[in-house]
RNA sequence: GGAGCGGUGGCAGAGCGGUUGAAUGCGCUGGAUUCGAAAUCCAGUAUGGCCUUCGGGUCAUCGGGGGUUCGAAUCCCCCCUGCUCCGCCA
């Protein structure tokens, strides 16, 4: 969520912030509604302010009266009774008028707070301008030293590849059909080497995390309430991609969602709390299973591991002081801690910054990761892929958006210190997304004869496997 | 699933219809005392919104929502949540 007031004093900026994003928001109305809603709170409020003070000069007397009452005779009673009812009028009056107001605003309220909820965070000023994926641009790219980038796999290693759903079907690492009987499309079982290697990447890149990057492991939940959804800016914009259990139609008080990724429940952890500036920054991980409807992508990647409904991830957050240059460090390095994964497993990748309107409403940056998938894209005349990175990575620097949203805040000097709250900082990177990892991984280490080589890295957690098939 | 008891400020914990935004204690901040420290004493110390002539003013908030009332932390209803006991399952 952005800043009410700062739209109020620089609409200019998230008027930009939305044609930059592509994105369709009526700030104009917002502005209309805002403005609105404060008058009637004044008046409503000036009421209010006047009614309470009554209501504490009445107080007493009516009690004062009250007592009367009780003692009085027949005779009198009437006199005091009509003194009482006097008395109660005034403030009655004012609440009818205070009541009407209070309408007024809450027929407001809902439109005004979903618009707020919409608009997208600006995108910073050095993010390139651009509608789709297609205008993103490289920033760097990285391979071992055997891999020449100007050639072919085949030029590379001296035989042609086959995709990874060659390599699975070769030596019966993935069973498609069996998957999407059981959880239809999209859906896939691991077998044998295929999990062990599943499992091995996840733990290699959460200890990573962990022992060379000073993480703290987590488990949390991944079947969240919606306020986790919307706290984490997932909801409304992207309600289609989330899976939904109607737990209201069956009794319960509330529906269910379940995430998409680690980071919903990462960075739910601390909703609704004022953190300890000296304990910032707050560096998290987990391992979580992924769901995501995909939907609006039908017929896109159906084939193979790369789009499926359901994965497993380990997902990187930190949460830090509202501070623009901590925030680009932390993401500089959180992407670090990305490139060193990838070179430890030496997969060919690269940086990739989106354009503004590739970035998602809640960010004000984002740069992927993509990973060289030696088969996928087009194919050559002898019916061989020519390869294609894919992205397995995202890291998103979010200033406060997030953190305004989810009520999480600091006190700047410490405890007892005299800095008013403020919204921290928060950024999430992928880690590692598995089975999708596991594609350029089977693509960039198959041999000749068709065997995988089990990369050195995962050697440990294979068990001291060197080698699949 | 059934029964009972709870949810109050950073924490602990009173209040259970009327100057109670909330006693008291702890913590924290400032000051006094001291060569310095401990101890002691004094003062301050919730969050958010709106208005502001920047002195302040004002409204809301006692798990959340609704209701009763001139007036609700306090009474009623619904929901969330914690604990204890029973049942059920592992």
């Amino acid at each position: 969520m952005i800043d009410l007031k700062a739209l109020r004093e620089n609409p200019q900026r998230f008027i930009e912030g939305c044609a930059k994003k592509n994105v369709a928001v009526d700030i104009d109305t917002l502005l209309k509604l805002d403005a609105q809603r404060r008058a009637l709170q004044t008046q409503q409020e000036t009421l209010r302010a006047a009614q309470n003070k009554l209501s504490k000069e009445t107080g007493p007397k009516i009690g004062q009266l009250m007592g009367k009452l009780k003692g009085a005779s027949d005779v009198d009673k009437p006199a005091i009774q009509s003194q009482i009812t006097e008395i109660k009028s005034a403030p009655a009056k004012m609440k009818d008028e205070i009541n009407a107001l209070e309408s007024q605003i809450a027929q407001i309220e809902p439109e005004l707070n979903a618009i707020l909820l919409s608009v997208p965070l600006p995108p910073d000023d050095d993010v390139p301008v651009g509608t789709t994926a297609d205008d993103n641009v490289e920033l760097s790219r990285w391979a071992p030293d055997d891999w020449d980038w100007d050639k072919s796999f085949e030029a590379n290693k001296g035989f042609k590849p086959r995709t990874h759903l060659e390599l699975c079907e070769m030596h019966n690492l993935v069973d498609y059909p069996r998957g999407v009987k059981i959880a239809g499309s999209r859906s896939y079982i691991l077998i044998g080497d295929a999990m062990r290697l599943h499992q091995a990447i996840l733990r290699f890149a959460f200890d990573t995390m962990i022992n060379e990057h000073g993480f703290t492991p987590m488990s949390v939940p991944v079947l969240v309430r919606e306020e986790a959804m919307v706290g984490t800016g997932f909801f409304p914009g992207g309600r289609d991609q989330a899976y939904h259990i109607n737990e209201t139609e069956r009794g319960g008080g509330y529906d269910m969602f379940l995430t998409g990724t680690g980071e919903v429940g990462l960075m739910g952890i601390h909703q609704d709390e004022i953190l300890d500036e000296s304990k910032l920054p707050l560096k998290y991980v987990t391992v979580s299973t992924c769901f995501r409807r995909e939907a609006g992508a039908a017929g896109k990647d159906t084939a193979g591991l790369y789009r499926i409904h359901q994965f497993d991830k380990v997902e990187q957050v930190i949460i830090d002081v509202a501070d623009e240059s901590k925030s680009r460090q932390h993401h500089k390095d959180m992407m670090g801690f990305v490139e060193g994964l990838l070179k430890s497993l030496k997969l060919p990748h690269r940086l990739l910054q989106c354009c503004t309107g590739d970035l998602g409403v809640k960010n004000a940056d984002m740069i992927d990761i993509e990973c060289w998938m030696p088969g996928r894209g087009d194919e050559d005349q002898s019916g061989t892929p020519t390869g294609e990175f894919g992205e397995t990575h995202s890291a998103s620097r979010l200033y406060d958006y997030q953190c305004r949203r989810l009520n999480m805040r600091y006190r700047p000097g410490g405890e007892g210190g005299k800095g008013t709250t403020t919204f921290c900082h928060s950024l999430n990177n992928t880690v590692a997304a598995s089975p999708r990892i596991l594609i350029p991984i089977l693509e960039m280490y198959q041999n000749a004869d068709g065997s995988i080589t089990v990369p050195e890295a995962l050697v440990p957690h294979m068990n001291g496997q060197t080698k699949i098939g």
